[in-house]
DNA sequence: CTGTTAGCGCATTCAG
DNA sequence: CTGAATGCGCTAACAG
């Protein structure tokens, strides 16, 4: 910063000044600092600045995985969001609880960002006071946490309303596809099975759940077996996600079970690969859900308060070919499709 | 730190260096400090150590997108291989050359990470000179470039491999999907070409590229809608990756040609869902990928010079259901399979 | 509008 | 093995 000040002829402070946008430098010297400072191809330390400021310029998201899709899309989402407020992104995978708690313990969270973004993690009590305790602003992205600012979608408006659908349809036999969680996280799921279980309760059918011990689409051929090995196959599969649907849709199509003449299936998320299938699903908008945390995050990194701690996005039924009316079902009653 | 020299009865620089495990500390004082650490709370200052260091304990990454597969595992693997060095890892996404120049030039790349980890970018001799001025350890991931130590396979080979496979199952019409590149960066994708070609022409045979001008699975769409328009179609078509491969599954099965019969159809990546198309293609090890350039940059953020500093890694073909000798053909020449 | 000064929290000399 | 002093690069509060 010396050299700039030397080449642009004026003193560190008017540097410092000019290069932050901070008001009190004449434009003159301030185009002449920014030159400088690019012919020398200098850039401020972070790190200094934040010694004194208190501020790091940096956003620091945990997410469980990297690798689903759902992630990449969130995170490309915060990181559009945060480039508005200049501020740079760090990323820690924590699979399981024990990894989150390292990660709240030794990384260095603390001083070493404004603000943290927790995707998809549905904390219990402990893990929350832990984080509470961390002492710099929490935004949950993709999951409603009382008395934090978070940004999500109804999970279980969504699917009651998927689930509504099939029963217009139709359908009387429903299944759902909810696979254990082994991570010790509780995620949306639960909420999506809810929903589930809300619209089968109020047309007083009984519920089907299936819960395979395993994840993605594993879990939906897991799943489609136990429902073709057993009694009575039902005429449709709501899955949690679209990846239980492709893997529910795979083992049908081996099965030599027509989609959706015989069952019909419904996923969650709308992932690019859900129009390849043809997949009727839920879409919710994940880059949105990213996006609006990363803004939420940056205000709160800013000290402002948002006006709106709480924000709920809108999901979509989005029909395409692997759910239709039960073979030989009557006509649905008109005006009865679900919002 | 003050508190915690204070409450464990030591000095600060005690606790600075029991902290971080440097030597010169009695076994006894190290664990009053960790203790009073733990108690309090307390985790160093990144910022702070880094000013009188110079090594700020975090890792840059630049990817062209977070969205697609391949980056969310590349990155889960970078993550992997970093978690072993201690260090962070901050993401930038930089879509096209524009917005790489911007992070080059404007972000905090400087004195703000210790090393930069570019994943499948292939820089134009401007764009590396620009990188290399940036006076902090670059490697590349899934790119190999000469004179920067690099991670990658041998696309090349492995599509030459790949194709070969099909000449020896009796294919002598195939055909390659090559989308244009709208971004500006070049990838591996031109090297895939370079292995197609050379087998062909090894064998004599005239080659065909389809090249649609988007991206993804709709330039597989739009790759097989122009080949089934055509005069004649292959009886084999090689997709640049996985999406691309897709998009032409989904385009001729709408079209109702019948795979493998008719058309056989590798791709190239073998991501989560290439196993649900039942699709033959080319495996990469891409958490590999991105652990081996981890580790590399980790090496090199610590000032220490690896010992390989070009680091290729193994391709497979994965055999599946989507590739098959063409119809009528005789049987291929024994001991001729693909390496 | 501009320059001077005093720390921010830590690692690192150097003495003990 | 330990403690006291120095300065990393920067911003903020002050003078001019």
């Amino acid at each position: 910063m010396a050299d700039v000040a030397a080449r642009s002829g004026v003193s560190l402070s008017t540097v410092s000044r000019a290069l932050r946008g901070a008001p009190g430098v004449s434009s003159e010297a301030q185009a002449r600092v920014v030159a400088a400072a690019a012919e020398l191809a200098y850039v401020v330390s972070r790190g200094a600045s934040a010694l004194v400021t208190g501020r790091t310029g940096r956003i620091a998201v945990v997410v469980p995985f990297l690798r689903p899709w759902f992630f990449g899309v969130a995170l490309s989402g915060i990181h559009a969001g945060l480039r508005a407020a200049g501020a740079d992104l760090v990323v820690y995978e924590a699979g399981d609880a024990a990894e989150l708690d390292r990660c709240v313990r030794d990384l260095p969270l603390r001083r070493n960002a404004d603000a943290l973004i927790a995707v998809s993690f549905a904390p219990d009590a402990y893990a929350l006071s832990r984080l509470d305790g961390l002492g710099l602003p929490i935004v949950f992205c993709s999951q409603r946490v009382e008395g934090f600012p978070s940004v999500f979608v109804d999970d279980a408006a969504a699917e009651e309303s998927a689930t509504r659908n099939l029963l217009n349809l139709g359908h009387r036999h429903i299944a759902y596809v909810h696979p254990r969680d082994a991570t010790g996280f509780a995620w949306a799921s639960r909420l999506r099975l809810n929903g589930y279980r809300a619209a089968m309760a109020a047309a007083g059918l009984p519920e089907r759940v299936v819960a395979p011990a395993c994840t993605g689409s594993s879990a939906g051929e897991a799943a489609a077996g136990e429902l073709l090995a057993s009694e009575r196959m039902p005429t449709a599969v709501l899955a949690e996600s679209d990846d239980i649907a492709f893997g529910v849709l795979r083992a049908l199509r081996n099965a030599g079970v027509d989609v959706p003449g015989t069952v019909s299936v419904v996923g969650f998320d709308d992932q690019d690969a859900a129009e390849l299938f043809d997949l009727t699903t839920v879409a919710q908008p994940v880059f949105r859900l990213g996006e609006a945390a990363a803004e939420l995050a940056a205000e709160l990194a800013a000290g402002r308060a948002p006006e709106q701690a709480h924000v709920e996005l809108p999901t979509r039924l989005v029909i395409r070919r692997t759910a239709a009316a039960p073979r030989g079902a009557a006509r649905p009653p008109a005006g009865s499709q679900a919002r």
